[in-house]
DNA sequence: TTCAGGAGTGTTACCGTTCCCAATCCCGGC
DNA sequence: GCCGGGATTGGGAACGGTAACACTCCTGAA
């Protein structure tokens, strides 16, 4: 910087006054500089200029199992609009679900003085860990359940998703319809059993029992083998697409062919989700468009401290072909 | 700092001397500033260190499509691994694979002065604009292809896996295997095509035209579509587990039988291409590992930046349920 | 007893910015 | 022609660490 004030033959205040647009420079002088660092190919060391203003423009995220599609999209999207406000995003990862870890992680980026912190936070554990951090630094939690919280949030209305499918199968003549759910202390799944629920009630039809485990198709193969028994079955609302697709390999090999017998509906709308056998109707939530609305819900809250704000993203149903009208013999009454 | 050292009755040079685990400090001095560092609650301020020791203990990575599987557990297990080594990880995407935004990428990476830069690269416009990077800068390229370039690698034995998956077919005595490529200009997609034709080659057996195009279940489906009119083919190797997804789909609407007409070969081993119909036979790549090595490889880079060296993990054959012998009629004369 | 040398500690300078304040220049109004 | 005030610029002083060097002890060998 001092070189580039003495090429330009001003002092380095200028040279910084020019270098934060500051409005009273110039043209002329502003010229000068400008073209001095050019010839020169200066940056701004922002390590120093982070040392003076406490503020990195870098933003943290943190994130659990950000190796799957969810998680990983919000993160591209976060990164996507950060780039754009002018901000570097670095990641800290946990490995479980724990207030400490979480808690680690949010000092691990304090430490390197991140401006704000998008959690991806499925369970409250992880809101929760937020609400500790330190005052002075934006936190917005994306993605798992919302609260009445301190933390503003960003999150699928899963039970309006799950109203939506339900309603669906519905629609289409079942009796009822069956649910695969997530793990039962995900507030994710036990949104998206509520939704469930609320509708078949709603609609007068049988609730069946469900047995809430995991997310990954493995639950779904060994559930849907057990739903495969029953004749009764006609319509089956996954808790999300992984789930499906051991569902629907559960009824493909108890021989019960999907939709024509029985129709299956997913959630999540994975990238070849439309690829499946068959290809799966389910509940498309926009993960990316998820992780841009909560760096916006933190640029905003970074800028005034309001009352911490909730959005809500409205998902919405794609219709494929596992889904059909129930049998002839099974049709209502 | 002034406060730790003037708690401690020590002057801010000792104190900074413990920070730094500096061999001459008496135990009993140590001992007494780490308690006042642990009382006043105090951090080191990453910034100011950065400034003067120009390390700003954080790694870069730039991306591409970290959306998928492969590239979201390579950032998983770069950014485990460099955590556990002291490092922050920074991301930075970028949308299309030119020289271009791969070196705005790379810039905005350098403003933040990374100690270095790990690339998912599957394409060698990434690599070749690694090797535009400023000197100092220690870069890794992970993923793509190898090269004899400026640039260290870390990079799974594509050819290897093509091998072992047409080889596998081969034994189980079809006449020859067709192959689902991956896009033309990909080194992977080619060196998969490599690999298996070399093996076809070698044992003497027809190779059969490909037409490479895409990695997603599309391109699978519509090849499929083809190839399931030929009742000639009896063994197809996919590029990978999203194409090989595709294909099966196009093989049951024809009313192809997997594996008992035809024997499908993905290659990846995503996370639920064990629940495919049927459960897919693959080659697996270890691409969290994959991330570790990458990390290693430029930790040892950073120390002593010698010759670039070369890492090849091998992958694996998984053997699950869409391979079987070919169908009687059809066995070999 | 003297002195070399290492352990332990403090002093000062500096890393590259931005902020605060003062200085200078220029303009219009009286 | 003098003066108030905004526009423009420059000169330090931070920011919070680390590096280089100097200094004070203390020990052991000559």
């Amino acid at each position: 910087m001092r070189d580039v004030a003495k090429l330009a033959g001003v002092s380095h205040q200028t040279v910084s006054r020019v270098l934060n647009e500051h409005p009273n420079v110039r043209q002329e002088t502003r010229a000068r500089v400008l073209e001095a660092m050019e010839s020169l190919d200066y940056r701004r060391n922002l390590a120093a200029r982070t040392l003076v203003t406490r503020q990195s423009h870098t933003l943290g995220i943190i994130g659990f199992e950000t190796t799957l599609f969810g998680p990983a999209s919000m993160l591209y999207g976060i990164e996507d609009a950060a780039r754009t406000a002018g901000y570097l995003v670095s990641i800290a990862t946990f490995r479980n679900l724990e207030r400490r870890p979480v808690l680690e992680a949010v000092d691990r980026l304090r430490q390197h003085a991140v401006d704000g912190i998008i959690a991806i936070a499925p369970k409250h554990a992880v809101t929760d860990a937020l609400t500790q951090a330190p005052a002075g630094l934006s936190c917005v939690a994306v993605g798992g359940a919302g609260g009445g919280d301190g933390v503003p949030t960003v999150r699928v209305d899963n039970a309006g998703g799950a109203q939506l499918a339900t309603r669906h199968l519905l629609d289409l003549g079942h009796r009822t319809v069956h649910h695969v759910a997530g793990p039962g202390d995900w507030p994710e799944a036990q949104e998206r059993i509520a939704g469930w629920r609320e509708t078949l009630t709603a609609a007068g039809a049988e609730v069946p029992p469900i047995l809430p485990q995991s997310w990954n198709a493995e639950t779904g193969y060994v559930q849907g083998q057990a739903l495969a028994r029953d004749p009764a079955v006609t319509a089956i609302f996954c808790a999300n697409d992984r789930i499906a697709l051991g569902v629907l390999r559960a009824l493909h090999e108890a021989g019960r062919k999907v939709p024509e017998e029985v129709s299956v509906v997913g959630f999540d709308d994975m990238p070849d989700s439309g690829y499946f056998l068959p290809p799966l109707t389910t509940v498309r939530q926009d993960f990316a468009e998820l992780g841009r609305l909560s760096l916006a819900l933190l640029l905003q809250h970074m800028a005034g401290p309001e009352s911490p704000a909730h959005v809500v993203v409205t998902p919405e149903l794609v219709v494929r072909a596992s889904t059909a009208a129930p049998p002839k013999r099974r049709s209502r009454r």
